[in-house]
DNA sequence: TCTTTTCCTGACCGTATGGTCAAGATGAAA
DNA sequence: TTTCATCTTGACCATACGGTCAGGAAAAGA
């Protein structure tokens, strides 16, 4: 008499299906872009009928404004890796080790985040005016302190952001074009350890901080 | 022998309506992805019935992969900016040089071409793994021509090669976001001069080339 | 001129898509 | 058990899309 399994409860199934529908989202936003993604395709992809999506997502928009709404939350936990820091060695060099471990971890998450912006942002706009946007200040004036108190050269701090947002994605969002380049492969573990290094070293010579 | 170069007509439409096709198909490309682009739209943007598309072109592929081969075109163009330089500085100086120019000449090509490769690059896969790869282990050839020479740090020639890619594309392919940043207006004259300056800097610097 | 080739386009077609709905199944509450 | 709220889903609908085609217009060639 082996008990059948436990029914879920109410809480569970929901949220339980929430995430299978995120992720499949994710990955099909992220393999075809907005226009080419399909809710049947995302559905056959979570192993859900069409119509359960609706259920739990009215739109197709409203499931992309969440997917891209949970990559900018993660975009945004690696923000405090510069802070805390009593320079740019630390921090930046923890800000860079953290997009690039996002970017392994999370390359279609990124790669919806360059669809958006690239498409003009219509579901995010508000978001880079506000929340990036303060952020962006925020660590341009922490750049700037350090280059006052002589810790780094003159950058422009902005630009210097835009070089480490590009090139930490850079390994997502051209995954396929860099796995391509590396004889069809992906990066295994001691290359994504050699980027990582090369990134930073690069950058932190840059900025004259080593 | 005065026969006149009298401009053929029927050649002149096929070219006249071929440009403003594609012209319309990058635009329309860059904007909504290959997925969200309609050939209505193109040709409502080209100005023409969109059963003529279908005259010129025979498919929405057929155009998005004339479209992108012409990406591609411009995109090798500044790969020559690179060879006939004496060392880093002026060879890589130039290549940042073209490529930023490109990435404000040509926004919506640069759009185009990372949204293929992100969806993993359906149409030009055999360009990547042809010319792509073949100019990439020449110029890193080339690279480490220079490091060998001392006239730069020993840096990973791939590594450095994806940091100019991503840093210079990164002002096409997200400059709604950097516009957004810059108070919702597109980077003036001299911006442009100081993003180029900042960003020949810093790599220039990182590579240990100046 | 007449003939041939190329170009143009409104109307049309089959399909696939996002979204709806009503009826049934299932867990929670009384 | 009975009642209620939530969850599930096959079938359906209106629309929009890529693509086709027939036949007319215009240019090139004779």
């Amino acid at each position: 008499m082996s008990d059948t399994a436990r029914p879920l409860r109410r809480i569970e199934i929901r949220q339980q299906n929430e995430t299978l529908i995120l992720q499949a989202a994710e990955k099909v936003f992220a393999e075809a872009g907005f226009g080419g993604a399909t809710m049947q395709l995302i559905a056959d992809m979570a192993g859900l009928p069409k119509a359960n999506l609706h259920y739990y997502f009215p739109t197709k928009e409203a499931l992309y404004r969440q997917v891209v709404q949970n990559i900018f939350e993660i975009w945004l936990q690696a923000a405090g890796s510069m802070d805390r820091a009593p320079g740019p060695v630390e921090g930046i060099g923890a800000y860079i080790d953290a997009k690039m471990e996002i970017s392994r971890r999370h390359p279609d998450g990124s790669k919806v985040w360059a669809s958006e912006v690239m498409h003009g942002a219509p579901v995010i706009q508000d978001y880079l005016e506000t929340t990036l946007r303060d952020w962006t200040t925020g660590r341009a004036t922490l750049i700037q302190r350090w280059i006052d108190e002589g810790k780094m050269a003159a950058v422009d701090p902005e630009h210097l952001l835009y070089m480490l947002w590009a090139t930490t994605q850079h390994y997502a969002d051209f995954g396929h074009q860099i796995e391509t380049l590396n004889g069809g492969k992906p990066l295994t573990e001691a290359q994504w350890r050699a980027a990582k290094d090369s990134v930073k070293t690069m950058i932190l010579r840059g900025i004259g901080a080593i």
